[in-house]
DNA sequence: ATTGAAAATGAAATTCGATTTCATTTGGCT
DNA sequence: AGCCAAATGAAATCGAATTTCATTTTCAAT
């Protein structure tokens, strides 16, 4: 890795050994602050800023990149053998990947039909998770709407 | 609109009314800004609070949704006929829409198999349309390397 | 028409993640 | 060893999003 970064013009530091490190062995998808703590467990001193730039390097030097979910916190997203989409939980924040191979070479061809060169693609399917669905049915059943009504409703 | 409203339990108001109106007359995926301006023309005493709130209250009754590009603004995206993907350009920002619906079936069952129930599909290809791309050409041209040097390098 | 509760408004303040500043330290070269 | 660009840490700043709060307005029930 050090050898890498010289090659792109950066240097090696303790630090940047650290996060790099606590990044790639760190599940996907984490945030600064999930970053940060990770890397403050094994050395304290460490300051935000620095897990901040040095996520953006990684970001930089392509081995990784941002995923914007929407609710208002960047994730980093290890970049690795190919392109995939996220499922993305809205109760639990839980995000799976799955692969999107199949529907590349159609996209691809959206884009030049609109003479856009594609950079990047991102598909995202928000919803809930089996886990979270189960919870729910069994918390907050909704209250069963009376046939009477049901049908009352059907012919003013 | 007010009588669609009121169904949904909120009142209307002068300033409701030319949000919304202005919201619909605009072009689609509007920042809170760039609907505030337009707005202010019309009526400079309404509160950017204002204009912020009606923007969110448009999604709740489903008639927008946000759409978030990563580059920080959040955009608000009439929700009209059916689902489509996103082209946006790096460079100037432009947003054109595509027809995504043959993807669709794919997607749904990737979802099913993760056991994921889908609320929402988005599609975003990043890259750079064809006036950007023709007016970089102009521009920064990469110098060309004397045939020489190129040579000299293949066999050193 | 009057009225009262709920909803809406506008201005200002607050929140919070992202990013920058700046003084100091460090890495990697000659 | 000595230099200089890059890296660091703490704190400050930024900016979009969101909330607060005092006041006004809507609208359904009188």
């Amino acid at each position: 890795m050090r050898e890498f970064l010289k090659t792109k013009g950066f240097k090696m530091t303790p630090q940047r050994e650290l996060i790099f490190r606590s990044f790639f062995e760190l599940d996907r998808h984490v945030s600064v602050d999930e970053l940060y703590d990770k890397v403050r467990q094994q050395d304290n001193t460490i300051g935000y800023s620095t897990v901040w730039r040095n996520l953006k390097l990684i970001c930089k030097v392509g081995l990784a990149e941002e995923v914007n979910l929407g609710d208002g916190v960047t994730r980093y997203d290890r970049v690795t053998q190919g392109p995939h989409g996220h499922l993305y939980c809205l109760q639990c924040k839980e995000l799976v990947e799955f692969d999107v191979e199949p529907v590349l070479e159609f996209l691809t061809v959206a884009a030049d039909e609109h003479k856009f060169a594609p950079d990047g693609i991102k598909i995202e399917i928000q919803g809930h998770c089996a886990k979270c669905r189960k919870a729910n049915k069994k918390k907050a059943r909704p209250v069963d709407q009376p046939a009477a009504k049901r049908l009352a409703e059907k012919r003013p």
